[in-house]
RNA sequence: UGGGGAUUGGUGUAAUGGCAACACGCCUGACUCUGGAUCAGGUAAUCAAGGUUCGAAUCCUUGAUCCCCAGCCA
């Protein structure tokens, strides 16, 4: 006995979708079936906003022991190319989830689509329209005012249905008729109009060749397509909110038992970035950015390449969360995500950037040694390794200064640190070229403080990183900060050229790197921490003996952030 | 004087008539061979005005602001 209070579920904490899916399950809905569909249109590379979508699709049915169909919207062969289809797929997998057996393109239905557009000329509620595109437009009447109907708007079924065969015949030319559902021309919803079902276009698809001349529109393709497929929840962005009336207004129309239901919820947006595929599109065009996989870009070859993890990506968009409200999510949330996930695996290594020399005048020339450093303090199954030490090292040059401010702990003159995994370090001399440019520093070390701790128990202010001259190998590394230098690039004032607010520097290339000697065991793709520096990942540019990496993300630096609060 | 949506700390989300919660950020402090991590504490919000109610983020009224719709794009 089901009794109202049964039919109410705990839907407290949760989304409004997931609130929706507990409401239908308990109510019977569709079997408590929960079945959910990612649906891209292949004309371009995917990016972090489809990455919520993929998430919360797949994830959905995760949850509630459904399952998720891959559906390409395939429906205007002008704009899409079969060689997305892949792209596509091979990022979805990166992200993690898998469609099984369910792949299927819009192009699979359209004879289906084809029949049930004759059921509904046969019911009188579609017609062959001959009005030009710039006349549909005129009768459709505006925003603020009521359309008129087409002249065609009224003829015979039969003549509908005759017209509509001609017009699959290919006895029409591009834009000489096209089938419309009769609905309301006066409308206040514009999408209710008298809404194109099919246009005829000659051109060849992707998928289907040259056997259709005519192709359905989004509004008639896609809810036909979940129907299909058996889709129960039909999940898409806001700005399809006007077209959920005429989706329901078409599985009405064909008597669907259990249609599906759409569901919109807000994109993801992500400040100091752009996240469209024409915008992206542009960048690439303009030689802004290499590709689609630059390290920059929000897409998720681009962010594959610059070191993030499917694992911190499918936090980042759990963390965002879910529901109707336009937002900009700060790029520190993801920043955050990548962080989390790449501490915990993320080997450590040593790499100095930017580099200067130090020569320890007590350490015995032309000998070296070998010191252990733990691969990574937060899992003790990373284990060991050993880095080579001698007399000429090099360290980071920002990491002494000549007159230190307060709170600046590192080397100094007359100062003692600690090199890591090594010896305490303290600065005698500081030699300068003829330019007045520090050139070196001569340095003495203290061979009791080995491996780093002094038996008298003194504890340096400041521990370094550092490599030795002599075992270093030299490498690119690649810098990367935001792209635009604004919070939002596309806001009203920048509209017209939102190119004017990119970041100059959004990339700064270090050619003269110089990097612990087990890293020339690295391969591309693989993500370690430069230790003090943030996290790095091998670029597939890297030749051998010349090793790229990106810079994935910064560690948090608490220095960096009392310098910026100074200015 | 078209229609459809939205509005809670700096940011993103919860709370569905009963103590405004969580995460990120930020600020303190502890700890530390990464100025990392970790730990402890703190900061900070209901678009506005009325109304209903013992009690309103939540219900009602009026208003404000923002987003979407006039592609033969999706």
């Amino acid at each position: 006995m089901n009794s109202p209070a049964d039919a109410t579920p705990d839907t407290s904490g949760k989304d409004f979708i997931r609130a929706r899916i507990e409401r239908d399950r308990a109510a019977g809905r569709y079997g408590g079936r929960v079945e959910t569909r990612f649906p891209p249109e292949p004309n371009g590379y995917l990016h972090v906003g489809h990455v919520k979508a993929i998430v919360l699709n797949f994830g959905l049915a995760d949850e509630y022991r459904g399952v998720t169909h891959l559906r390409f919207d395939d429906t205007n062969p002008l704009t899409e190319e079969t060689g997305y289809v892949e792209s596509i797929k091979q990022d979805i997998h990166w992200i993690g989830y898998d469609w099984g057996d369910r792949i299927h393109f819009a192009s699979d239905y359209f004879e289906r689509l084809y029949d049930w557009a004759v059921f509904l000329i046969r019911k009188g509620v579609a017609y062959v329209c001959h009005l030009t595109e710039e006349q549909i437009r005129e009768y459709r009447g505006t925003v603020k005012q009521p359309g008129r109907p087409s002249p065609w708007r009224d003829r015979p079924v039969e003549e509908s249905l005759r017209e509509f065969e001609r017009m699959r015949r290919g006895e029409y030319a591009d834009g000489e008729a096209t089938l419309r559902a009769k609905i309301d021309i006066a409308a206040p919803n514009m999408k209710m109009r008298d809404p194109l079902m099919y246009r005829v276009r000659h051109a060849s698809h992707h998928n289907t060749g040259d056997r259709w001349c005519i192709y359905p529109m989004y509004d008639w393709a896609h809810g036909q397509s979940d129907a299909i497929e058996g889709i129960t929840h039909s999940l898409c962005t806001l700005e399809f909110e006007n077209n959920r009336e005429l989706y329901d207004w078409f599985t009405e129309q064909l008597e669907l038992v259990d249609p599906p239901k759409q569901y919109e919820f807000a994109r993801l947006n992500l400040n100091y970035t752009v996240m469209s595929k024409r915008k992206l599109l542009e960048m690439i065009r303009n030689g802004i950015v290499s590709g689609w996989d630059d390290p920059r870009l929000p897409t998720i070859r681009g962010m594959r390449r610059r070191g993030y993890t499917p694992e911190a990506l499918r936090t980042f968009v759990e963390r965002v969360g879910v529901s109707k409200a336009n937002s900009i999510v700060d790029v520190g949330m993801l920043e955050w995500a990548i962080r989390e996930d790449l501490n915990y695996r993320a080997p450590r290594r040593m790499a100095v950037l930017d580099p200067l020399k130090v020569t320890i005048t007590n350490y015995p020339e032309g000998e070296s040694e070998l010191l252990d450093a733990v691969n990574n303090p937060e899992d003790e199954s990373a284990g060991t390794r050993e880095v080579p030490f001698s007399r000429e090292l090099f360290i980071e040059r920002a990491d002494f200064m000549e007159d230190p401010p307060r709170k600046f702990y590192r080397l100094a003159p007359g100062r003692e640190v600690r090199l890591r995994y090594a010896y305490f370090l303290t600065c005698d001399e500081v030699v300068k070229n003829e330019a007045g440019e520090i050139a070196e520093l001569r340095c003495t070390y203290d061979p009791a403080t080995r491996g780093g701790d002094a038996p008298d128990g003194r504890k340096p202010k400041a521990t370094l990183h550092w490599v030795s001259a002599a075992h270093a190998i030299s490498g690119e590394v690649r810098l990367y900060d935001r792209l635009f230098q604004v919070e939002n690039p596309l806001a009203a004032r920048y509209r017209d050229d939102f190119m004017q607010t990119l970041n100059p520097d959004s990339l700064q290339v270090l050619r003269d790197a110089r990097l612990e000697p087990s890293l020339a065991e690295m391969e591309p793709g693989e993500i370690c921490q430069f230790e003090r520096k943030g996290y790095f990942c091998m670029d597939p540019d890297t030749e051998p003996d010349a090793p790229v990496f990106n810079r994935t993300v910064t560690l948090r630096d608490t220095w960096a952030r009392i310098q910026k609060k100074r200015k």
